[in-house]
DNA sequence: TTGCTCCTCACGTCACGTGAGGTGGC
DNA sequence: TTGCTCCTCACGTCACGTGAGGTGGC
């Protein structure tokens, strides 16, 4: 029931290299688990799920790896209040760590908001080129057939 | 009527640093006109608009500087068109370059697709989350006002 | 047993960061 | 004349790329 997954596997899966995923591992962002220290690593689906949100958090937002660790501790952090959650903390300790969490959520959701701005903005002036290119092809039909 | 700018004052604009500025030049990506060839970069419109061009191919498609650098000299290749239509070449010559020009925007447009897919899919992610926050919240009232 | 993937160094590379030491414009 | 920004090396750094040489699983 465990099924493992080697790293080539989910580099592929990731559509990164071994070499990151290893470079990843020695920073300390994911861990992997292993029969003895020098086997091969297997991941699992929780690993994979953590890997794929730190490529996210660079390739959409652009951030560097210390960031994201600081992203991740967050998450890691999260994680944590659940299990004292259910353990039943008290309601100061609850709120403090909901307040911490959800303020990290939301500059997430904005730096997400601006890029998508960006992106928009880019999108519609491709357009706008896209378009006068089209007009200088109306404007040239016999060389269309000539391609 | 010149209105030409310092590397500071363009990378300020830009928010990037002086040091990125002659890293492009030195590449090759932009040009600076300068008095003596030790003399200060001077920056007019024309390069700061394709500088902010490379910027946001590297910044909001994540392109490395090498494939930049192939798309600036298809920008040049179509404004050398330009000069080239208005000077009347043949129209098969035309039209190759018509297509050409084409298909490097459609290429960048659907990355730019891509890309908006995936980052509406993440900040979707993300609002999942924080609704999930707001009702951990709401069952948590008195701890609110705890902070 | 033969490949194929895995492992650990370790040097190389890309896109800059960051002083060191010096010259030029308001 | 005094700052401030500019200049050119040049070494450092981050996030890997890329072999070198060797071991382990189907």
């Amino acid at each position: 029931m465990a099924e493992l997954k080697s790293i080539g596997e989910v580099a592929e899966i990731l559509g990164t290299t071994t070499r990151t995923l290893r470079y990843y591992e020695q920073l300390g962002l994911v861990s992997s688990s292993r029969v003895s220290v020098t086997a091969q690593r297997r991941y699992g689906e929780t690993e994979i799920a953590r890997l794929r949100q730190i490529r996210e958090l660079q390739t959409l937002l652009g951030l560097d790896l210390d960031e994201i660790g600081t992203h991740m501790a967050s998450y890691d952090r999260l994680e944590a209040l659940k299990a004292e959650y259910t353990a039943g903390v008290s309601a100061a300790r609850r709120s403090e760590i909901l307040v911490e969490g959800f303020g990290i959520l939301e500059g997430l959701r904005a730096q997400v908001s601006d890029r998508l701005g960006h992106l928009t903005a880019f999108a519609g002036e491709l357009d706008a080129r896209l378009a006068r290119y089209r007009s200088a092809w109306e404007a040239a039909p016999v060389a269309a057939e000539a391609t």
